[in-house]
DNA sequence: TTTATATTTCTATATTTTTAGAAATATAAA
DNA sequence: TTTATATTTCTAAAAATATAGAAATATAAA
């Protein structure tokens, strides 16, 4: 019961991620397409400030949606595919 | 790709209403236990006032997530299962 | 018709969220 | 070291959301 709390948690903090135009958009990028860093998802993106899309990634990073891998100065990102499974699929249609 | 952009406006609907703790609980009480009404939502929630339920309950009906079956003075709740099971199902298991 | 119950709408307030500019930090390349 | 680029943190303002009391509406039961 308590995992189910903690679950629930994590839940809510997945669907307010995704509850957002610009950040759904961002998971559904980043599962099309992985290994994307910070400046390339900026350039699919209609207009966003870096410190905006940072917040952006930060939420869906914090929440477990997104893994990233860090090289040099760049952060990739990708979408955990188990995590959309489980909880948004339709990210992965 | 015009349908693509309903569809993202409905899944941005219903991550959004399922990203707030009160609404997810309610979402999960629907899956588990159908046709219910306002009142026995009430009573299954810990303190909510009629009028906010009220407004949780609009928002996860005008994104499609929960059908409802009116009866007189009362209104039946439940969740939609094959809404769910594209776009959360995590509220099924 | 009167009364009771279920639900919604109106209104206002408190809180949270989104947004981005500016400054800071981190790393790589010259 | 200097310069350039990637990303984050700080700060503040604007917009959106959650909340509930009071009043309104709808239907059923007495």
């Amino acid at each position: 019961m308590v995992e189910d709390q903690a679950d629930m948690r994590q839940a809510v903090k997945i669907y307010k991620a995704l509850g957002e135009p610009t950040r759904l958009k961002i998971a559904m990028i980043l599962t099309e397409e992985r290994n994307l860093c910070c400046t390339d998802i900026k350039c699919k993106l209609e207009s966003v400030a870096g410190s905006t899309l940072s917040h952006h990634l930060k939420q869906l990073t914090d929440c477990g949606l997104l893994d990233l891998r860090k090289d040099g100065t760049y952060i990739y990102y990708s979408v955990n595919r188990e995590v959309a499974r489980k909880y948004a699929p339709y990210l992965l249609e």
